[in-house]
DNA sequence: AAGAAAAATTTACAAATGATAAGAAATCAC
DNA sequence: GTGATTTCTTATCATTTGTAAATTTTTCTT
């Protein structure tokens, strides 16, 4: 199963053939592999990427400890976010976790496009605007629900996700230890 | 201490007179109590407003608890997010905590400028950006420090907000209980 | 200013989660 | 396929946070 980059653009908002042709006459195709670090806090990164086949996820280090907080699998957008929007240095690390086909486009000529088109603009908007209620209903689902509630209803829907990944990062995405989760598994059986 | 909506307008984005004007020309204002529920969980929220003079809080309600998930003061904008994004019912109420001062704007006259005028799709894009970039790192930062941290750490970068508000709400923010919270700032003593 | 109401604090106890360490299971590398 | 490495689980104990109830403090109303 993989995703084509024009249902991946569209599914964030409707672009015109010209306009979409803008945008991917600026993307290329990359093949990566497994563990492959992709994007690292301590530098700018210059391209967002766009997943065909794959998954990845995103996670900080505190002290010694990685705390995973997203995950972007096919047809997710992967960015720096610091970098695409403030040109700083980002918080986040992004790791491979499958061999990955990614679609890379310079954030620059986007920035460019946004100025120019004013479809590639919405786009644009609708893009922030979407990860912007995913990360709000992930935050206020966090202060809502227990551990327990929080991984059972990852379990009802993002099942595929609990397969794909090694527990210890669905563990950190939840906010617990591994530990903790697996007295919470424990307990479902 | 009050903020005139042309600065608030080009904090988010810079604008050309004429756009910024386009905007502006959709904006009116309005005064409203302390206590006055501004957005409300179960209805469709038509318009934004962005605080002149006040500060407000959105709020879910779990079980009889309310959660306050972000406090809005002079230049923020005041958004239900689900509404504005999806034109779906949003999971928050937002409360005035002071006598407030509110520019308005109609949502679907933005949405139309959207279309129209490549600036003003840019300022909304902008805006998004900025939000999510917000949530983004409150949402990091919940999973990296301690309730204890995070108040020692609000304390320092936002002491005014303590001091407008009441303690519970500051609790709730910081995803602790006022008990909790009240045995954090009696050991800080 | 006085009384009522709401909010904040304190205390005692319960529940959830964390830390550490040891063993079992799964995965990786050759 | 086998040994080595990593990950997951289990158990124990410590710490943090929650719940409930009583008390103090602050705010609101008249």
């Amino acid at each position: 199963m993989h995703m084509e980059i024009g249902e991946i653009l569209d599914n964030i908002y409707p672009l015109s053939d010209l306009s979409k042709e803008k945008l991917i006459s600026h993307i290329s195709e990359v093949v990566l592999p497994k563990r492959h670090l992709l994007i690292k806090n301590d530098r700018i990164e210059h391209k967002l990427y766009f997943v065909k086949k794959g998954i990845v996820r995103a996670y900080t280090t505190k002290d010694d400890t990685e705390i995973t907080f997203w995950f972007g699998k096919e047809g997710d957008t992967v960015v720096s976010m610091n970098s695409y929007i403030n040109q700083q240095f980002g918080y986040e690390n992004i790791e491979l976790l499958e061999d990955c086909t990614l679609y890379a486009l310079s954030s620059s000529r986007l920035q460019e496009l946004f100025t120019q088109d004013i479809e590639v603009a919405n786009w644009g908007r609708k893009f922030a605007e979407l990860e912007l209620i995913k990360t709000e209903s992930q935050f206020i689902n966090r202060q809502l629900r227990s551990a327990k509630e929080r991984y059972e209803e990852l379990l009802s829907t993002k099942p595929d996700l609990i397969n794909r990944v090694q527990v210890g990062h669905i563990a950190s995405y939840l906010g617990i230890t591994p530990v903790s989760l697996s007295r919470i598994r424990a307990q479902l059986k």
